[in-house]
DNA sequence: CTCGGAACTTGACACTGACTAGATTGCCTG
DNA sequence: CAGGCAATCTAGTCAGTGTCAAGTTCCGAG
């Protein structure tokens, strides 16, 4: 009851609640995160958001323009950091691994970043994110000499792609427990891609 | 105005509404499917499917108890579809090809069936049809010598359901608009498939 | 014929996203 | 050291949604 000092009494129903949160976004950024890890994005309501951060319910409007935007926040961020994961990736299974480590560390940005129903396609942020990615993906694949397979190096990358991105979408589903077991997912994976991306 | 032949007047604000819809379960299912095609799960609503339906907004419930309840049906008719189109393939590639194709004329099914946070995970109805459909995709790898490829059977058939299932989850994204081009989707994958599963 | 249960309706409640106007705050300029 | 201004947050409202409980209509078995 007796609050020690009341600073600002504006209200205090929560310890120290001040008027500006100071830092909103980034609280209502890992709240989301927490929500979507746990239940999925259907899950996510902003009302919810501004509960736990101890903030009117329309606070996070402000940052976020909408429920839309803030799922696409989380997606550039997601693709930015995937980026940043498979900069200097050393080779084709090496970034593999990295994408399906990426999956493993980070299953709500992964999840909504490939969601396309959830995010506003046009954002500027989403999409120069998205290029950033996609350009890291692609030189990871430009190591493995396309032609030894007898398909165009763009078949290459899409294979690739394909098998690390399906493989980790399983993953995420519970879809692998069996198979994999408790075996290192990311081992599992190095092994599939080594084995199916030799040179005959 | 002048109401032709009033059989019941319960309400005939459209043309011919029966108390009973006849076929109702139907009839929500197939809208469900339109709606989630279009706009993803996110986008659907009980309420707007009764609509479609010119059946009152409580009418689903009594369907498919719950929004989760009709998400649950509809996957599982998806896996007892994917079953029964794998069930005759001749091969691994084909089973591949077959996946994909299941994917692109069922793309709600498919979004559906593999988002576990909308489904009542312990649905029978819908255990017993992704068991019928496992089984069948084991089936389907069972043909491939494993040993050639110096992994055990689990993981190639691992490595196939990956390439298989995160080719069509990034087609369906629209993910491989460019690669791919205006070939046939499901023969680029055949073609992928056939270069990464060959006897060494 | 009747009567019981299935199919559907009606009404209500709590919750959500979105929008608006206004209050508060802290920082930056002069 | 003011004072103003823009960012931040509050409060109130509206339409839409899922779900529940209680009625109404209809069909078909006995």
């Amino acid at each position: 009851m007796a609050s020690a000092e009341t600073d600002k009494p504006n209200r205090s129903d929560k310890q120290d609640r001040r008027y500006h949160h100071g830092d909103l976004r980034h609280a209502i950024l890992t709240a989301a995160l927490d929500v979507i890890t746990a239940d999925g994005p259907a899950g996510l309501s902003l009302r919810d958001l501004a509960r736990r951060a101890g903030v009117s319910h329309a606070a996070p409007a402000h940052h976020f323009r909408d429920r839309t935007g803030l799922l696409t926040a989380i997606a550039a961020e997601g693709f930015a950091l995937l980026a940043a994961a498979l900069n200097d990736a050393s080779d084709l299974k090496d970034a593999g691994g990295r994408y399906v480590r990426f999956a493993r560390e980070h299953p709500a940005h992964f999840q909504v970043m490939f969601a396309p129903g959830l995010l506003r396609a046009d954002d500027l942020e989403l999409t120069t994110a998205r290029a950033l990615a996609t350009d890291a993906l692609r030189t990871s694949v430009s190591g493995v000499h396309a032609e030894d397979f007898g398909i165009d190096s763009r078949l290459a990358g899409v294979a690739a792609w394909s098998l690390a991105h399906g493989f980790a979408t399983l993953l995420l589903g519970h879809n692998l427990d069996g198979p994999v077991g408790d075996r290192d997912p990311e081992e599992v994976f190095r092994t599939l891609a080594t084995t199916l991306f030799r040179t005959p």
